[in-house]
DNA sequence: TATCATCGTGCTAACGTTAGCACTGCTGGA
DNA sequence: TCCAGCAGTGCTAACGTTAGCACGATGATA
């Protein structure tokens, strides 16, 4: 590898003024500059990071920590990222837990030893011990979900409202045996919208658990397609039905092809994200779109703006965009009166 | 930040003798090990690896850099990717070129400077000098597109074949206007997917071009739809069509949804890759399968051992998965014979 | 008792870059 | 004529870690 030495030996002059050079120190003359550029150019020379962080210097690297970067929600938030740090000169490193804790820490660890220069993460349901010390030495921000132990600094949904009016949907189309199938209450997002979905319940006069209730893992999509399965047997089956996850709605989406369930004549559907496939699903799946370009700009925006200032403005922070239900043909009235289709 | 010398301070003894205790050097009592990492524990040291680095340290981070992360075939490689080098202690660095050469540019720039262990990169159509030069420093791979410059580490699709085999089965099935639609031919694998396109017409005995060929961007879905909607416009519309690029087919996919194309009975369609709602789009999209796993862990092999190893085995290494027809609904005899439905 | 290997530890230099200070000529004003 | 000021450059130290060498103490061997 070129270094400035190499440089300033070939040109007879001092790493200093190599430096500066290549900094671009008013005190340089332009010849000189022109010259070492040049030198280095032929070279191929690459500053060196690593050195440069030495100094003191921050590194130019943000993580994005995440469950799995195959959930598009997540992907979308990747690229909306990157897009927006290449801008500002930041590189993106791209962590992935699998929901498991101790890889989350296990990479947290291998972050800090690289000295990031801030973190964005969507926690895991309980974050160890030095997985909060290691976050709490770097800006940081929780992006979904939330974890009191992480710090005030958290852009998310409302989780509560966007699934409290998906349900207000339903109800007020008329069903009375709603089904919710969601992430674990574990998860503050996971309890959020159970909470929402029963608020609608209760709202509209309805028990606010008939059983119909199923939670588990909520990247999986077989777990979605097994536990869509369950709640579809027996005689009391619900008429319809809210998701509480991306992975989820997709394994319902493939087990209700597959069985042929008539949507929305035996059963409505209120799907959560808004993926390509969504709107040619049957009917076209009624779901709750989410906001995440906006969500994924608006981290990207105030990590970068927290990087750039010194740690000022380092106040609690929390933004919450409000999600919004997207109407086509997968609910209806729970008599079918509305034209049924098998899918 | 907590260094060695600090812990060094706190127990009174050198910072050699605490470095290696950190390393468990057998030179090391055992007694001054527990104590150095109990004080180490105690305080969150954590070491710092651009000071490692500086000693000669190889870096533990691999980049990643493709056009888009929200194109599904790329997320699933960063997965597959990301968990075989997680096992490893490597870290991934992601970035986006949006099939741009000069962001492709400043980001091997960037991941020059910080000194990347290697690269795996699908690169643009035609890579900047100044960007083979960079690759050429680093331990590198190239992934699907094969530009010759960058060497002979590739690891990819069977294009040809894969192109070939979903065109001959709409020949096999009688059709004679067949359409391709897919990425320019400037990218190596586009080119390669036309050839395949026109091999099976010409194996049909059918001409190699009879205007039903669009070429555009690849990472398009607008394009997709616009273009689907010129190729069914005027009186000689082709019966049948094939993808070439995963975006381009999501774009098709949902125009034909909303224009209400009969598939296969108007029109026939083998899409590209093998998305989630593939399987319920229309009767079913039949469909071009990608070995998508296969090759990240192939990729994600190949660099470990790479990187693990001294630069013995350099040599060229190609990798070339051939890719499956997935059958399902939507492609039928031209006549219509098959159900016939609307999407 | 003298010599020597071994164990555990400390000192120092080096990695590449940058910032502070020092130095050399030169110009212009007193 | 002398000195202040300035432009342009060089020297040096420092960042945190690690590897090479050196050192003192202990125990074993001749």
């Amino acid at each position: 590898m070129i270094t400035t030495r190499d440089i300033a030996e070939r040109l007879g002059i001092s790493v200093s003024t190599v430096g500066r050079a290549l900094s671009d120190d008013p005190r340089i003359s332009e010849e000189t500059k022109f010259r070492v550029r040049q030198a280095a150019s032929e070279m191929g020379y690459v500053g060196n990071r690593a050195a440069r962080m030495m100094r003191g210097a921050s590194s130019n690297v943000v993580a994005l920590v995440i469950p799995d970067i195959r959930n598009s929600f997540y992907s979308t938030i990747a690229h909306e990222l990157s897009k927006n740090m290449e801008a500002e000169g930041f590189q993106l490193m791209l962590s992935e837990t699998d929901d498991d804790r101790m890889v989350e820490l296990r990479h947290l660890r291998e972050l800090s030893a690289n000295r990031v220069a801030g973190v964005i993460i969507v926690p895991t349901a309980r974050p160890h011990a030095e997985s909060v010390k290691l976050l709490k030495a770097v800006p940081h921000l929780q992006l979904l979900r939330r974890h009191p132990s992480l710090g005030s600094q958290w852009f998310g949904v409302d989780d509560h409202e966007a699934l409290r009016r998906a349900t207000a949907h339903l109800v007020t189309l008329g069903h009375t045996r709603v089904a919710y199938l969601g992430g674990p209450t574990e998860l503050p997002t996971g309890a959020e919208r159970l909470r929402g979905f029963r608020s609608a319940l209760s709202e509209g006069g309805l028990p606010d658990d008939a059983g119909y209730t199923e939670l588990g893992p909520p990247s999986s999509v077989d777990h979605g397609r097994q536990a869509v399965r369950r709640l579809l047997k027996g005689p009391d089956a619900p008429t319809a039905l809210v998701l509480g996850s991306i992975q989820l709605t997709l394994g319902v989406l493939e087990e209700l092809s597959e069985q042929g369930v008539k949507v929305p004549g035996e059963l409505s559907v209120v799907g959560f994200g808004d993926e390509p496939g969504f709107s040619w699903w049957g009917p076209g799946l009624t779901t709750i779109g989410l906001p995440i370009q906006e969500m994924a700009t608006g981290c990207a925006l105030w990590l970068m703006r927290r990087l750039k200032t010194k740690p000022v403005n380092d106040g609690p922070y929390t933004s919450v965009s409000p999600g919004s239900l997207v109407l086509r043909g997968s609910t209806a009235p729970p008599d079918g009166r509305a034209p049924s289709r098998s899918v």
